[in-house]
Parts: structure tokens; C-alpha cells; sequence
DNA sequence: AAGCATATATGCGCAATGCATCTAACGCAA
DNA sequence: TTGCGTTAGATGCATTGCGCATATATGCTT
């Protein structure tokens, strides 16, 4: 499939590929947790130029053979130590011509989903600080630029249109919340469904009945319970479930 | 906003932006219209090598100036004749590496809906009749590559990646009909409830429920009575609607 | 004038949700 | 050991939205 034919091959040997200048193409991840009541992304800490100091999302140019997923995954690993059993989807393509001051700097930017452990111990890895964690404030209806704040509440200043492609991964992930069973990327691999509604709650900033969720989750078919329960809790120990995929229908 | 400091300024003068080989970016436009109860998309077929013959998206460069949006208007002026009051969104970005075999193209994709009458004029307003629309059959949850059919019901050979592209931007209305309001897009300024049932049932390739559909249409406060009438019709004319846009709350 | 086709309104049963109540199971302190 | 606080988890009930059936309205056609 889509392979040239006899007389496409004769023409690609005479094909200028230089006929038009060509913008850079990089890729910039969100990687999303809850801490605490709050959602969290990791931020860089800008060493060069431009904008250096300022806190930027993990990104990296695109190799001229390198498909975009595999760009994302690589500036995972390089830049957050995580593996790739992660949920990770393309989220935007920001292109502004003056985005970047450097050149015309083209951005896919991709949403990955993590338990916050994960982020923390991949964070603490890093010897020099120069990876955080931010909570990102929550007025309403996202979709724009966000603030982004270090843990002691204080504005962060963000590289680029980074506050921006953070807005816009919010805004996504929060909309797929409703239909999609994602929530239970942010947790580990058992969890209660206590915590999965808290979950739920940070994302969309707003408190959820119970009992409902309880019977949508449970009637929904994504969770098995395990059998197991909390330990050393304070109260009776809660059940604790499993995601499972469903079988198509 | 944005602009570099002293400092930044200083070494844009020696940053090389030729480290990289890069790719070249371009935008394909997913025009998406409802005819005769079928989906059906705006189709150009290709005069130049590779893939001459095939029938591909109406699709060009982006300018090193241009910013993504701009490109696609560009596109739908120049290849669809179709001016801007049409909705228009960012789909996805299409890069894998092998895509096109000229070179590395990453191809960021749109989706346009137009009521038909606006693309059938800008069709016929082409001479040559390299401007086709065709059926999108429907099996079942997409998101994959789709069959495209001609008027006819002969399936037309696609260029390079289209009919994934296609897939996904049936995918997107499909999920986006039933938390927003996008359905008016495909038809003309003033319409009835019957027939935006209607777009809503070819979408989703599966009846709705009369009554509900009615009860949820106007509560949801989108719609205004322009207290006309059809015409000329061999029954009870029904009532004009019109969209409004919801005041913020 | 009669008939036909569709629009529009009304009433009812079912299922999902929100809310309140009740019981279960743990740690902790006296 | 016993009582208490806390949260889990189950049950019952009112409300809401939806599917479905029915009844009436209003145009055109013959």
C-alpha cells in the first residue's frame, strides 16, 4: 500500500524537495498527574537560549526519520524516566510563526497520564532540580493559557506558549473524562474506588455524587475488583479494584 | 509577550537554525458535508506525480510565514472556493515517516463542515471536474480508514494516507455531536428540526428518537423559532430554526 | 370536500441519577 | 475488652430525562 509505482519512482529522482522553506517540527509532552488534590505537570527548567530560566514542557526536535509517536515516547525516557506503558495521545499542533523567536518552530504536543509515584521518583532522579512539578490552578471553563505554580504558590514563568498547550491538555483531558475511562491512568495499578472519584473531582474541579459514580464505574465494565482491600487505614479499609479492558463488543 | 530579552536577542544572531534536517509541513482540509442522507467529502484529484490519478484532500505547503489556521482558509478558498464563516478545526497531525515518498511530509489536518449547497456550487464552479464529493459508508465505531465511493458506488483509489485522515475526521464530528452543538453546520442558515435530526442520524449512522431529540434540541437553548414556515412542501410546513450562540454563563 | 403526510403536543412507563438512611469493618483510646 | 470515630458499601425513594404511543393540527393533492 502507498508504494509508488514504476513511473512515480522515474519523478521522485528528479523531485526538488528544497522548492520551499521549510519550518523546524518538535514535540512538547504534558505529563499529567494529581497530587494532592490538585492536577501536576512537569516543567524543565530552560538552560539556553532563548528564554532560559523560564520553565518550558519536555520537548525535542523531531528526526527527519523519526515518526511523531516515537519523538513523544523518546523525550519521555530522555526527559522524565518513564517507560512506555503510559497513556500517551496527541493533543494540538501549535504553529504561531512567532511562537518561537528563534525560527519558525513547529509544535505537535502530546497529553501522557501518570500516576504522580511515578513522576515523583523520576523527578527526584534528576540530581539538579531542574525537573518540578506544578499545580495548575482552576478557573472554570479551561481551554487558554493557565497559571502554573511551584509548590509553595508561587507563579512560575513559562517558556514560550507552553501555558498554553497546558490549558489546552486540561481542557482535553478533562472532556474525555465523561466518556472515556482514563481516570484510572493517574493511579496505581489497584486503587479504591474512593480515590478514583477523587480523581475525577480534581479534574473537573467540582464534587461528585458517591453513590452514582460508584454504580456508573461498577456498572461500566473497565473495573474488576481484586479482592484485596486497604491496609493500616484509619476506618474500614476499602475494596480495591483493578482497570481491566473490555472486550469488544 | 513572548519577546526575547537583551540577552536573547544576542545570540539569535549566531543560533544556526540549519542543525537539523526538516521536514516539510503541509495542511490537508477534510471538507465534510451531508447529502442525500450520506457524509460525503470534498475530493481533488491529483494532475502531478506522485500518485497521479488518485483522488486525495485538497491539501498545500505551509509558508514559512503562514500560520497553520491561515493555511488551511488558504486551502478552502483556493481549492473549495468556500469563503471563512465556515467552521473549521485542527483535527490531527498526520507524520509518519513513510507517509509521502517524496519526501517527509507532516501533514496537519482540518476538518470544515459546510451545508451542501455551498460545496456542490463551489464544485460546479470547476471546470475540469477534478472536484468530486463522495459517500462515506459507514461500518459501525470508525476512527481507521474508510472506504470513498464516487456518486456511482465505485470505490475511488486514495492518495497516501487520505483515507485515514478521512476516518478520523468522521470520528471527531461523530464524538463532538453529542456534547456540542455542531450539527447546524451542515445545514443552511434556517432549518427545521427535522432535518437537523436528520444530520444528526447520518453522523451517527443510527436512528434517533423523534420526541427526545426535540425536548433535547430545545432545551438546550441553541436554537431560536424565526417564526417562519417552510414552503412548497406536500405536508404540514414545520417550523424555521435558527442557531444562536449561548450567551456565557 | 376528502384524504394524505408530516408537524407538534400530551401522557405514561422505564431507567438513571441525586439524596438520605442504614449497616459494616477497621483503628484508636480508655 | 469495650466504646467511639471514621469511612466503606448497601438500600430505599423522589426526581429527571428518555423512549414510546397517542391525539391533534396544518399544509398540499386529487
Amino acid at each position: 500500500m502507498r508504494r509508488p509505482d514504476e513511473t512515480d519512482s522515474e519523478f521522485l529522482r528528479t523531485y526538488d524537495p528544497d522548492a520551499y522553506e521549510r519550518p523546524s517540527v518538535a514535540v512538547d509532552v504534558v505529563l499529567l498527574s494529581v497530587r494532592d488534590g490538585r492536577m501536576c505537570t512537569l516543567l524543565v527548567r530552560r538552560k539556553e537560549r532563548p528564554q532560559a530560566g523560564r520553565w518550558a514542557l519536555p520537548g525535542g526536535f523531531v528526526g527527519i526519520q523519526e515518526s511523531l509517536e516515537s519523538a513523544a515516547q523518546r523525550v519521555l525516557r530522555a526527559k522524565a524516566a518513564i517507560e512506555d506503558n503510559v497513556f500517551v495521545e496527541q493533543l494540538y499542533t501549535f504553529g504561531e510563526p512567532e511562537r518561537d523567536p528563534r525560527m519558525r518552530i513547529i509544535s505537535v504536543a502530546y497529553v501522557a497520564l501518570v500516576p504522580f509515584e511515578l513522576q515523583a521518583t523520576a523527578g527526584s532522579a534528576e540530581p539538579d532540580r531542574s525537573v518540578s512539578t506544578v499545580g495548575i490552578p482552576w478557573h472554570g471553563a479551561t481551554g487558554g493559557a493557565v497559571e502554573l505554580r511551584d509548590s509553595d504558590g508561587r507563579i512560575m514563568k513559562t517558556a514560550f506558549d507552553h501555558a498554553d498547550i497546558v490549558g489546552m491538555a486540561v481542557k482535553r483531558i478533562r472532556g474525555k473524562l465523561d466518556y472515556t475511562p482514563i481516570g484510572f491512568q493517574l493511579l496505581p495499578e489497584t486503587f479504591t474506588l474512593r480515590q478514583l472519584q477523587r480523581v475525577h473531582e480534581v479534574i473537573q474541579d467540582q464534587p461528585v455524587n458517591k453513590d452514582s459514580f460508584r454504580r456508573r464505574m461498577l456498572a461500566s465494565g473497565h473495573l474488576e475488583a481484586t479482592g484485596e482491600r486497604q491496609r493500616d487505614v484509619e476506618h474500614r479499609p476499602a475494596e480495591l479494584y483493578r482497570f481491566i479492558k473490555r472486550s469488544a463488543v
